[in-house]
DNA sequence: CGGTGCTTTGAGCATACTCAACATCAGTGG
DNA sequence: CCACTGATGTTGAGTATGCTCAAAGCACCG
C-alpha cells in the first residue's frame, strides 16, 4: 500500500503554500517542522486507503486529488476532486473512510493529527480555519446530493462543467479552456453515471455547439448561458 | 421513543439539552441568555428558508427536523433528517443554502451567529465541538453520495432502515420498532427515489419477511442480517 | 359522513445501463 | 520513426430499473 514515492523535499517546507500554518502565524511557532512535512506524489499514487489508520491530515498544495468510496462488490463513488487549499482526511476517526488518490502529480502538506489536536486548543484561529474548510466541503457535498438524487445525466454533466468554469474564474480570472485532469470513468463515478453516458452527453453538448472538445482533457465553453440553464435544470432537461 | 407529540413549554430551558453550552462551561459565562434562546415548532413549521439571510445557528434539542434543497422547477432533495444534538445552519454564508422544516414537533436552541463568531476565538473547546459536529455531518454526507450515486432502490431503502436501527441502538439500546416520523415522499426525496418506489420496496421487504410494517410510521426489523446484506450491496442486489 | 392527505398498487414508458465492437491515444521498445 | 500494446474513449443495439400517470384504498379529522 501507500506506493507513494514520497519525494520529501523537506528542505523549504513550512513557508510556501500552506494556508493552515500561515493562518496561525507562519513560522513563528517554534517547530513547525515537527507537525508538518511536504510530500510529493505522481499521478495514480494512492495517498491513503479507506480503512487505513489515520494519523495525518493533508492539505493539497499543488495538483488534483480524488477521494472515493467503494462498495464490497466494487462499485465506486468519487466524493470529490480536491484542488490546492483543500484538505484530505477531515473527520476525526481511527481510520480513513475513503481512499485518496492523486489524479495529477501533486504535492501535499501533511500534518500530524495528534499535534493538530493539541494546537486546536491553543490557537482558536486554527480551529476556525478548519471549521470554515469543513463547512465549505459540507455545502459542496449537499449540492452534490441534489445532483446525484435529482438531476438528469445532461444536468449533471452541465453542472460539473459549470463548477469547473467557476473555479477557474475564481482562481485566476481565466476564461480559456477548462482542464479535466481526470479520465471519463472518474467523472462518471463522481456524477453517478457510466463512462459511456458521460461520453455520449459530452458528444451531444458538442453537437449542440454548447461546448467544444479540443482533446480528451480539455473542454471549451461556447455558450455559457445555455450551459448554465442546463445545469440548473429549469428547462427542457434533455437535449436533441 | 421520540413520539411526535412533544411540545412541552419551555419553562426550564437553558440547562436541559444544550450540548454546545455545556461544552464551554454551562451557565458560567455570564449571559448565556444573550446568545441563546429556546424555540418550539410544530410539525411542518418552517424554521428557515433557503435564501433567507442567516443570523442564527440552531441545535436540535427535541424532535426531528428535515433539511432540503429545491431546483428551480420544483424537484426536491432532502439532505438530512436531524435528531437531537445535531446542528442546522452550519456553513457561514450570508444566506441559508437549504430550507429547514420540522418533521415532528420540535424544540431548537438558537444561537446568534455574531456572538458565536466572537466566542469561537475565545473558547477553543467550542470551536472543537462545532468542528466535530461538522466533520460528522460531512462523513454522513459522503455515505449518502455513495447511496445516491451507486446503490439500487432496494439497497437505498435497506441502508436507510439500517441507519435508523443503529441510531436507536446507540441512543438507548432499544431494539423495538423503528420510528419513521417522516412521510413516504420525504423518504423518497432523501433517497433519490419516488414515493411509489419507496412504497413498493417496503412492500417487497415485508413480503420477504425481512421487515414488518405495523403501521405507516413504524417498521419492525425481522431479519437484521439479511437487511444488512441488502444495505451493503455485496449480494443479489434485487429482491424477488 | 364527506372531506383531505397519504399510501398502495398497476400498466406502460423512458432514461440510463449493459454488453460489445471499434477508434484513438500514450507510452514502449525495436 | 514505426509498430506494438494497453488504456482510454466513442458509438450502437437492446434491456432493465425505476419513473409517470392513474386509480383505488386508508386513516385521520372536522
Amino acid at each position: 500500500m501507500r506506493t507513494a514515492t514520497a519525494l520529501e523535499t523537506g528542505a523549504d517546507h513550512g513557508a510556501l503554500h500552506s494556508g493552515l500554518l500561515q493562518e496561525i502565524g507562519g513560522e513563528s511557532f517554534g517547530q513547525p517542522a515537527c507537525i508538518t512535512s511536504l510530500q510529493a506524489y505522481r499521478a495514480k499514487d494512492v495517498i491513503f486507503y479507506q480503512g487505513d489508520p489515520c494519523a495525518h491530515l493533508f492539505e493539497v498544495i499543488e495538483g488534483v486529488v480524488k477521494l472515493y468510496k467503494l462498495t464490497p462488490d466494487g462499485r465506486r463513488q468519487v466524493t470529490g476532486f480536491l484542488y490546492p487549499g483543500q484538505f484530505l482526511g477531515l473527520g476525526w476517526n481511527d481510520t480513513y473512510t475513503q481512499t485518496a488518490e492523486a489524479v495529477t502529480g501533486a504535492k501535499l502538506c501533511r500534518y500530524s493529527r495528534d499535534k493538530l489536536d493539541q494546537w486546536l486548543m491553543l490557537y482558536p484561529a486554527l480551529g476556525r480555519r478548519l471549521l470554515d474548510a469543513t463547512t465549505n466541503e459540507l455545502m459542496v457535498a449537499q449540492d452534490q446530493m441534489l445532483l446525484l438524487g435529482r438531476k438528469t445525466a445532461t444536468e449533471r454533466m452541465a453542472s460539473f462543467i459549470m463548477r469547473l468554469v467557476e473555479r477557474d474564474e475564481d482562481e485566476d480570472g481565466e476564461c480559456g479552456d477548462v482542464y479535466l485532469p481526470m479520465i471519463r470513468s472518474d467523472v462518471a463515478d463522481y456524477l453517478g453515471l457510466t463512462a459511456e453516458t458521460v461520453s455520449r452527453i459530452l458528444g451531444r453538448l458538442r453537437d449542440s455547439e454548447i461546448i467544444d472538445i479540443p482533446n480528451h482533457h480539455y473542454v471549451r465553453v461556447l455558450d455559457r448561458d445555455r450551459l448554465e440553464e442546463l445545469a440548473e435544470g429549469d428547462e427542457d432537461r434533455c437535449l436533441v
